[in-house]
DNA sequence: TTTAATAATTGTACCGGTATAATTTAATAA
DNA sequence: TTATTAAATTATACCGGTACAATTATTAAA
């Protein structure tokens, strides 16, 4: 693990331990960097990640500050791996209902800068948070980069897979969010309502080549749905 | 303005100019260098904001790339001062429809952090695009620290009158979002019927000394919203 | 006491260096 | 030709330095 990362965790560890609320001064930049023996711009590089993660603020001339959000429970649209790591705290599970090799779509194509002619992984799932129907996605995987899928790993966390199974590296990821009303199938997987309120989520994962190898749609209960995000001012 | 802030928006018009598209390779960092006549340390700096805009994307041992997004006319969710910036080439007009100095709700006190005893100037507008309603919007401005406000103000872009006019400095903002169904004040405003989808956004925007200054709810017209997020990995 | 000027504190910009990991290209061997 | 190995390319990690800007604390003046 890289060092800055890893002094990022600590000082993150550091505010969860003590339970350091919101505004509250931490310990100046010269103080960390002779408590982690690295230099200026390690622990630089290591504030400055937690900063766009939320978890400080940093004021020039003043210290270094703990930022806290105070709702409890939003998806953070901001950690791009999928929300499975962002509600592990809660019991996320995933029941298949479609696994198989095939055709894609003229538009999961598009996205994959695939073919029609080309092979993809195709998996449909339903995702439950606290016993309750919490989205219905539908992924398409590029086989060429994603060689193997199964119903045991789907039922998992196929991002896991991918990375530690596959030996792949995720890089980025475009995400395209609207609103719309359900329709009759969705709603039944959901149990809502026919014309009740859809969040869609459609997004694109890359490799950090560039390639693109997932393509996937989610249509979240809107009931369930509450995201967040964090901005900086990101010198902008 | 900083150098590296500068080099970002060269390089950026760079591809602009040239109309390159996703994947495209650039110019290698030292010829940056050579290029701007700065540090390894500054290009590399102006190298990442563009790759956390979602602009490029870098590989190791391979070189820089350019990184597009296909779908336009999305509202993007990462650069956080209003929408005003990333809508600037559509016409977006508002409408002022309250504006006057108050007690804040117990909601927007808590958010602000204030007591109902403080002063806030509430702004409530309707916002267009394209001759269209975009999104019914109700503000809480720190009396405190937003000392005047008026409706030609409101009309136009309030942060940019915070920014500018008050030579105050944003900082970062909390976003919290999700969706419901419209009732129906909402949906007469917004030119819908009641029980339509409607998508809420609620934000906190903060000082870059971490005090809060604005709290917001920004109920949109599901039609008109389409967001979009390009995600990096943020090394996490 | 209040205000204004000054000094100390503290994070950020910018410089340029070495070492390293990932990738691509070139050279070599089968 | 193809596969393997070695070398060159390229971005990133990490170091430590100076200068500077924003804030806060101190001192001096009113």
């Amino acid at each position: 693990m890289l060092k800055y990362q890893q002094i990022a965790d600590e000082i993150e560890q550091y505010i969860e331990e003590r339970e350091l609320q919101q505004g509250h001064k931490l310990p100046v930049l010269e103080e960390w960097i002779a408590r982690f023996e690295a230099s200026k711009s390690t622990l630089t590089k290591a504030l400055e990640l937690l900063e766009r993660k939320g978890v400080i603020f940093q004021v020039r001339g003043s210290g270094i500050f703990v930022r806290r959000h105070k709702r409890k429970g939003y998806i953070s649209l901001t950690s791009n791996q999928g929300f499975k790591k962002d509600l592990e705290d809660f019991k996320v599970s995933s029941k298949v209902l479609e696994l198989d090799i095939r055709k894609p779509t003229g538009e999961a194509a598009s996205n994959l800068n695939l073919t029609t002619e080309d092979d993809v992984y195709y998996v449909k799932r339903v995702r439950y948070i606290f016993e309750q129907t919490l989205c219905l996605e539908e992924s398409y995987f590029s086989k060429s980069i994603v060689t193997y899928l199964n119903r045991e790993i789907a039922e998992d966390s196929v991002f896991q897979y991918v990375k530690e199974g596959l030996g792949l590296k995720v890089g980025f990821s475009d995400q395209y969010m609207h609103v719309d009303k359900l329709n009759a199938e969705e709603a039944g997987y959901l149990g809502l309502k026919k014309n009740d309120p859809k969040f869609v989520m459609e997004s694109i994962f890359y490799l950090t080549n560039g390639q693109p190898f997932d393509f996937s749609r989610v249509t979240y209960n809107y009931i369930q749905s509450q995201f967040f995000i964090q901005a900086g001012d990101q010198g902008y």
